[in-house]
RNA sequence: GCCGAUGUAGCUCAGGGGUAGAGCGUCUCCUUGGUAAGGAGAAGGUCCUGGGUUCGACUCCCAGCAUCGGCUCCA
């Protein structure tokens, strides 16, 4: 009998008589650990605690145990309760066909999920039945087993349970030797790598969350199964305090926030994915506006208005009709001519560029616009202000020479990075998508150029020492890109802003320069947005700020509110005054008790309150309350307005003043 | 577009084959109150739309539309 040589990494080691299983080595190795132990590492390999270790010669054999409260804890346990789902469904559901079953770490609003083909369509009824029936399957404390068998065997097992969809990704993955899980004493069976946790009994925090359709491999093509989503925790309280997040998160919605504050709305009866800007949400946007108005005049862009609808054949001549056309509205015929509604906005600001000769001098050319464009977006995807049918994107496009590009581009990301900066949202991810390998993909433009751009882009993040991810493949055909995504309340991402190099559109409309040399050159082309669409980008501010912006976004930045109606007239002179001076105010003149009024104010998130009374009317003061720190006390009106336009010019993203210490 | 759910007052929602309900909001009156809801009264509905079953449909059935959760798509 051989001896095996076993060390906890960073730990204990001992000589162990073979065969041991990692559990019976991690319990000499160190008791406490083993008992906590979800699976281990071998010498770098994930494993169940039921492998056998197998003696390596002399050399010594490295365990690490997979513990809770890690990530790779909880991906073991979520994708051992995902089997648990399945066996559950199979219990109940005789006939299921199974799909896929993964743990979800990244996303933050899902734990699991299993995709299915059940005998009958599930609903939502059916959920809280599932989860149910988990629970037993939990109770019975029955043990994850795995076989490793040959493919031949896999096969047959899988034929003779007639799961076509796992006997597909075993023909397509798997090596000659298969990897299969049991739960034991269920009738589940999963092709799977594992590892899991050893028994059932581990698995005591999950719920099932939602029902969804989704396509078999993630292609539209092929049939559609039925998705169940789910969570678990290694705690119920770990649960219970995701579960408490997570209605934080939906009392963030912009839908609501948006309803409850009169923002904007989207009206059935005027068409999907079109949005209304009430005065309150146009009074947000006009701020976001007049900021970035004046940062493109401090960084040279000059400002274009364009059409919103163009001759059919200048979308041929793009190539958005043979490249997006799917996306775009439909023609329109008005005397023998077809018109249709623009889906981006280059197009035209090519139009400007090429209505005359230009020079190098002239170059670079920044042209700016809230340019406004329509896209015939799927029904099912629409949301909220996030994804809708009509927008407006803040455009530019820039023409340089090859020699300017560099320079514009690391502008765009200082801008990009700024501009984000200010919002407020310092959770940004930079990616630069660059060319892939795949060469079924057609791209346009020389390798040459290609490298070439591609160093631009990554030289111009590199220059201020921002980390990005690099994307291979994900380049648009028509040239690299770098993308900005910020991460909203929920943790989802949302694509923001664009940085793209365009080999395309001159080539296609012929676009040149005059060059020093008295010869024509091809100029070069950069997309460039940092909101991207003002509507998607207002209501992720929305979610960012729970309704309650910034005061220098803020739709009503002041609320006077008067104690009596003895003092009605001098509020309305308070917001006179600081109308005069350039805030947002409304004055509160209800019949009601100052208590009820500051409730008005908090719930339409007013970041200050002015309570005017007697006592401030004699003092010619007034009353300050901040939104979030309650009263702050009184001050003379010049005091409150010095303050006041001290937040609302620094663009501050709370009411901290240094000055005034509110 | 696809899968599932939902659609009742301005908002949030309850209800049930036989004349439509609540809370909040709105309006009017009373109240003049000092830092998150003062009181009373009133108005307000194509119960999503169209068809069917029924003596009778907001309710049951079918279809459509929209919204929500996802999938897919996203130059």
């Amino acid at each position: 009998m051989s001896e095996i040589n076993v060390q906890l990494k960073n730990g204990a080691q001992a000589a162990l008589p073979a065969p041991v299983t990692v559990a019976e080595a991690l319990k000499r190795l160190d008791r406490e650990t083993a008992k906590k132990a979800l699976a281990a590492r071998v010498n770098g390999r994930e494993v169940d605690l039921a492998y056998t270790l197998e003696p390596n010669g002399d050399a010594k054999i490295e365990i690490e145990p997979v513990l809770p409260q890690t990530l790779e804890g909880l991906d073991v346990l979520r994708h051992s309760t995902a089997h648990l789902l399945a066996a559950a469904l199979l219990d109940l559901f005789p006939g299921t066909k199974l799909g896929i079953g993964p743990a979800l770490l990244e996303d933050p609003r899902y734990g699991f999920f299993y995709d299915v083909i059940a005998p009958r369509a599930l609903t939502e009824e059916d959920l809280p039945v599932i989860e149910k029936r988990m629970r037993d399957i939990a109770k019975r404390n029955l043990a994850y087993r795995r076989d490793e068998i040959s493919k031949a065997e896999a096969l047959r097992i899988f034929d003779e349970r007639d799961e076509p969809l796992k006997r597909e990704l075993i023909d397509e993955k798997a090596g000659e030797v298969v990897s299969i899980y049991y739960i034991d004493g269920s009738p589940f069976v999963d092709f799977c790598l594992g590892p899991h946790v050893p028994n059932t009994n581990r698995l005591k925090a999950f719920k099932l969350l939602s029902l969804s359709g989704a396509y078999w491999k993630g292609d539209a093509a092929n049939t559609q199964m039925q998705r169940i989503y789910g969570t678990a925790f290694f705690t119920q309280e770990e649960l219970d305090a995701w579960l408490k997040q997570r209605e934080e998160a939906e009392r963030r919605d912009h839908r609501r926030i948006g309803r409850e504050l009169d923002l904007f709305s989207i009206q059935e009866s005027y068409g999907q994915g079109l949005v209304f800007w009430h005065p309150k949400g146009a009074l947000v946007r006009k701020a976001m506006e007049d900021y970035l108005h004046e940062e493109l005049v401090r960084r040279s862009y000059t400002f274009v208005y364009t059409p919103h609808i163009a001759r059919r054949e200048l979308w041929q001549l793009s190539g958005h009709e043979q490249n997006y056309g799917d996306s775009m509205f439909a023609p329109t015929k008005i005397e023998e001519t077809e018109f249709r509604l623009k889906p981006m906005n280059c197009p035209f600001h090519i139009g400007i560029y090429r209505s005359q000769q230009r020079s190098y001098r002239d170059l670079p050319q920044r042209y700016a616009e809230m340019g406004t464009v329509y896209r015939a977006e799927l029904s099912g995807t629409l949301h909220g202000l996030l994804r809708v049918r009509g927008f407006t994107v803040d455009d530019a496009h820039l023409f340089c020479t090859p020699e300017q590009v560099r320079r514009e581009i690391d502008d765009c990301v200082d801008f990009a990075d700024q501009v984000l900066r200010t919002f407020g949202f310092d959770k940004i991810k930079y990616e630069l998508s660059v060319k892939g390998s795949d060469t079924s993909k057609h791209y346009l433009g020389s390798d040459e150029d290609w490298v070439k751009a591609e160093a631009a882009l990554a030289e111009a993040l590199d220059a201020r020492n921002i980390s990005y991810e690099r994307i291979e493949g994900e380049a648009a055909f028509y040239g690299p890109k770098i993308d900005f995504k910020i991460e909203d309340a929920i943790g989802r991402l949302w694509q923001l802003g664009t940085v793209q190099w365009d080999f395309n559109l001159p080539e296609r409309f012929d676009l040149e320069y005059i060059g020093e040399d008295g010869r024509a050159h091809r100029p070069v082309m950069v997309h460039r947005a940092l909101f991207g669409s003002i509507e998607r980008f207002f209501g992720v501010l929305i979610e960012q700020y729970a309704g309650a912006f910034p005061m220098w976004l803020a739709p009503v930045q002041v609320a006077v509110l008067p104690i009596t109606d003895r003092t009605d007239e001098y509020a309305e002179k308070v917001g006179q005054e600081l109308r005069a001076a350039g805030f947002r105010v409304e004055v509160n003149l209800r019949s009601e008790k100052i208590g009820a009024k500051i409730r008005d104010a908090q719930l339409q998130k007013i970041p200050f309150m002015l309570v005017v009374g007697d006592r401030e009317m004699e003092a010619d003061g007034v009353a300050v309350r901040e939104r979030t720190k309650g009263d702050i006390g009184a001050m003379s009106l010049e005091e409150f307005k010095r303050m006041a336009r001290e937040l609302v010019e620094r663009r501050a993203i709370t009411n901290n003043s240094l000055e005034s210490g509110v």
